[in-house]
RNA sequence: GGGCCGGUGGUCUAGGGGUUAUGACGUCACGCUUACAACGUGAAGGUCGGCGGUUCGAAUCCGCCCCGGCCCA
């Protein structure tokens, strides 16, 4: 028996106990049971669990737990991301420390020892969640299992010829001092100004070009302008001498110059942007640099030299005034990049890095794209849309400490790249020696490669990853490609995309099948959440307050895809469904305790309604899952389970529930037994939504006479078309037609909805009155009726107006003060007055002489008594059965 | 600037050619009923973003526009 009260607190933390204990949702590698294999996101040790988080990872827990239930072999593991940039930060935070003011070895055994630290209560986060991956199948993205197979990925790339080491203007960030990845930057809209400069001329003429970065005059190597532009043609050829700074630079044509942006004329220096880069390869230009690795003016720049790059871009444009050289300084906001792990703007600058080589792959990866299915589907132009604006290839090498090293060396003599042997992996260059001296030269002295990998190159294998936690060839080979890649949206281009590259370099075909993209929780107002605007919700607090279901059934809400604002509301509506699911099966429960699985002889209508309902539900929900749509399966569950099951269902059952000894054991086998399989159908379905729950009700009953031992083993319920029965349902409906509009009538008179009626009288076609007639006992019992006759004669009723009820809201503007007065007279001559609207439409009278009009909108209700063979009866209506005549004696 | 998604009672939302537009929350009224007042029954509340078009018929399809969001420049 289920205790009165649902006390989600004490119930879900217990049942996540069990399962992990039990190994509920333990991968098999012997079963023969076909693989779902997922590629679970990893998500970063270094930052606390989000209301984001808790959303998305809920969502293909959904997809999990229904595939697990329908009998697949589920690959559920879990990762976590901690190498990089993210960890490094973090513990400089935690630690007070910075990273390149220690040993570079000391700080990477803090970093490890630090998330040692924080791993446990994080994964408890994720666990407090329910989400149904197996713990034992877990990797961290800096551990020796992750560090081999991104180095042994290196190496593979690197015989494959699809990574090249060069030195080139490239992104970088001066606050991390590290070269970063295309996709690492966001456009940020700063305020800034647009500065136009004088540059003298040769010949004694000058130029005005507008920049808004005149701290790169000292890089200043070329002036262009457009080779059709009339203003500047004349020029083409002669120098131009850069102000403050006093070396001459050429004016060119280039059709890249827009001759409506600022004066027509622009600057080129090594490095401002793109632009500056493709004109320096291609006009051959001399390199420049003005700035330093960490943002500061070089020795180039003068007596600016050691500026930081916005000090010099004041003092430059105040000494450009100065000497009457800037024209003018126009207050602008513009867009810039930025870093998007810390918000600094980035500059180019020439370095040396490792890069692979992809730019010559987009058709490649573009097709790769069409041949996985999305959910939703039209998340694939994001990713298509990010193949189409790449520009650079992708480099993988960061000026950092904390990640996976290069299993590289270089020949001190030569320069060769020594790379490491496969077995010996994981390296670290920095302290383990070369296999083996340089094998061009010979020579056994070597450079280590300091630099460590992008992050992204290690998570960009995770199926890889994931894959290779199973020792047994066969099995890894039915793992991948993996079956679904669950994420959000916002890391398409990063992680979604590299894993694809990674895929097919490696592998030759795509990384999973399905790809399915959640969206965002955002704050009440539809705003996404943010530190900075601290309108962050912890699911901590929806945890305490709520509970994990009510997490889950929230985030259930929205489609596959869009993006869901936390709203208080919903969480307590979800808490109240829950609530009214252990109250509905409380009461089944307590009346299927005396029940061993019999089967009647003969099933009652309404147990074979309910049972086709269920059954009809069931082939939706796993439609629905099946196409990932689970906020129309929650929906449609829920609304079987309120609607159907407890409001008709359950009410229409209970009279032969209680009442064997006047219905027979037989009618209350038949409702035992469908009550048995609609509440199991019920929890079922609910169950990849509200774990903790289901399995709490399916332990308390199910468990023992059930063949699987937890809910969310494969107990999928399988689809049953012979107990689908369309004509019976319509037959079945007429009584629940009835029944609802009875206790509809009940309610509205301030009845109990138990209180006893002497009589129904229902005269209806024959069709509709047989159905109702096997109904009989449902509509006695349920409504406290003594005696119900169904009949499909005519009935002879009699119909007295009692009363016209006049409707003052009409009646007061048309008469204004006669109102009253004409109210009165409606209610005097009742009769009259409704026979009148009733038959011409309208009523004339003539009061105190006055001629008044009234019709029907001025009238707000007619009262009627009806009485049949004398006894006074009151008629019902059943709007789903209008040609029925219903008629009660109370 | 380009791409994608969305705009439906006060709020959120279903429906993507076919009677009177779904449901939830909120509001109001009535009612403790042998599962549940954390409940039930009912009521009020809508020019389905705008304008044009296709059609016997448009919230739904097409075009243009407006607004919001995200991604990419």
């Amino acid at each position: 028996m289920l205790p009165k009260n649902y006390n989600p607190k004490e119930i879900e933390p217990r049942w996540q106990r069990w399962w992990e204990e039990q190994g509920i949702y333990r991968f098999d590698p012997r079963s023969g049971k076909p693989i779902f294999s997922i590629d679970t996101p990893p998500p970063t040790v270094s930052g606390r669990m989000h209301l984001g988080h808790a959303f998305s990872y809920s969502q293909m827990d959904f997809i999990a737990r229904f595939r697990r239930m329908q009998g697949y072999n589920l690959f559920y593991p879990f990762g976590t991301d901690d190498n990089g940039l993210p960890t490094e930060r973090l513990v400089e935070r935690l630690k007070n420390v910075r990273a390149k003011e220690m040993k570079r070895d000391d700080f990477i055994k803090l970093c490890l020892s630090t998330l040692e630290e924080i791993r446990p209560s994080f994964v408890a986060d994720w666990k407090r969640i329910g989400i149904s991956v197996d713990w034992s199948l877990a990797y961290s993205t800096i551990d020796e299992h992750c560090r081999r197979i991104s180095q042994r990925s290196f190496i593979e790339l690197y015989r494959m010829g699809r990574e090249y080491r060069k030195e080139t203007p490239f992104l970088w960030c001066p606050s991390c001092e590290t070269a970063i990845a295309q996709v690492e930057l966001e456009d940020r809209e700063v305020e800034g100004s647009f500065n136009d400069i004088i540059f003298k001329l040769e010949d004694g003429g000058e130029v005005v070009i507008a920049t808004t970065r005149p701290e790169l005059l000292p890089a200043c190597v070329a002036i262009f302008a457009h080779p059709e532009d009339g203003r500047y043609k004349h020029l083409f050829g002669k120098r131009a001498r850069v102000p403050l700074f006093e070396h001459w630079v050429e004016i060119k044509p280039d059709p890249r110059v827009d001759p409506e942006k600022g004066t027509g004329i622009v600057m080129c220096c090594t490095f401002g942007d793109m632009q500056d880069i493709e004109w320096y390869m291609e006009h051959n230009l001399p390199l420049k640099v003005a700035i330093t690795r960490d943002g500061r003016m070089t020795a180039l720049a003068g007596k600016y030299k050691g500026m930081k790059v916005k000090e010099a871009r004041a003092a430059i444009i105040e000494d450009l005034k100065k000497a009457k050289l800037l024209v003018r300084s126009k207050k602008i906001t513009h867009v810039v990049n930025v870093h998007e792990r810390c918000g600094t703007e980035i500059e180019i600058l020439n370095t040396k890095q490792w890069f692979i080589r992809y730019l010559d792959m987009k058709e490649q990866l573009l097709e790769a794209g069409r041949r996985i299915r999305w959910h939703p589907e039209h998340m694939r132009s994001r990713y298509e849309n990010w193949i189409h604006g790449l520009r650079w290839d992708w480099c993988i090498s960061r000026q950092r400490y904390f990640g996976v090293p290069f299993p590289v060396w270089y020949c001190k003599a030569c320069g060769e790249v020594i790379l490491a042997r496969e077995q010996d992996l994981p390296v670290d260059p920095t302290i383990d020696p070369p296999p083996s001296p340089c094998p061009r030269c010979g020579s056994e002295e070597y450079v280590p490669e300091q630099d460590v990998l992008d992050t992204w190159a290690t998570s960009s294998l995770t199926p890889i990853i994931a894959a290779e936690l199973i020792e047994d060839e066969e099995v890894r080979r039915k793992l991948y490609p993996m079956s679904l890649r669950p994420q959000a949206h916002d890391i398409i281009t990063f992680w979604l995309f590299n894993t694809v590259v990674k895929g097919l370099l490696h592998r030759g075909e795509i990384p999973w099948y399905n790809a399915m993209i959640s969206g965002w929780a955002l704050d009440p107002q539809g705003k996404k959440m943010s530190k900075s605007k601290g309108n962050v919700i912890e699911p901590e607090y929806v945890l305490k307050k709520y509970s994990a279901d009510a997490l889950r059934l929230w985030a259930a809400e929205s489609k596959l895809g869009e993006d869901l604002p936390f709203k208080e509301k919903d969480l307590v509506a979800a808490q109240r469904f829950l609530n009214k699911l252990w109250n509905a099966s409380r009461f089944a429960l307590a009346h299927l305790q005396d029940y061993h699985g019999e089967k009647p002889e003969e099933l009652n209508i309404i147990d074979a309604w309910i049972l086709s309902k269920a059954y009809r539900l069931v082939e939706r929900c796993t439609a629905y899952f099946e196409e990932y749509r689970y906020s129309k399966a929650k929906k449609a569950a829920v609304n079987f389970f309120l609607s159907q099951f407890c409001d008709n269902y359950l009410e229409m059952v209970k009279a032969r529930l209680y009442n064997p000894e006047k219905y027979g054991e037989d009618a209350r086998r038949s409702a035992q037994y469908a009550l048995y399989r609609v509440l199991l159908i019920s929890l079922k379905l609910l169950a990849p939504f509200a774990p903790h729950i289901t399995e709490e009700i399916y332990q308390s009953y199910y468990a023992k006479r059930e063949p699987q031992r937890s809910i969310h083993a494969d107990t999928w319920p399988k689809p049953r078309r012979d107990l689908i029965r369309p004509s019976l349902e319509e037959e079945a409906e007429r009584i629940v037609a009835l029944v609802a509009a009875v206790r509809r009538y009940k309610a509205e008179r301030g009845m109990a909805l138990n209180a006893p009626l002497k009589a129904l009288t229902v005269s209806a076609p024959l069709e509709v009155a047989e159905s109702l007639r096997r109904g009989v006992d449902t509509i006695e019992g349920t409504l406290q009726i003594g005696r119900v006759e169904i009949t499909s004669e005519p009935v002879a009723a009699q119909e007295r107006v009692l009363e016209v009820v006049p409707n003052f809201a009409a009646l007061g503007p048309e008469f204004k003060g006669d109102a009253g007065r004409v109210a009165g007279y409606l209610r005097s001559s009742a009769e009259a007055v409704a026979r009148a609207i009733e038959e011409e439409g309208v009523f004339r009278f003539t009061l105190d002489g006055k001629r008044f009009e009234v019709r029907q909108e001025h009238i707000k209700e007619v009262k009627r008594s009806i009485s049949l063979a004398g006894r006074e009866v009151e008629s019902v209506s059943v709007p789903e059965l209008p040609e029925a005549v219903v008629l009660v004696e109370r």
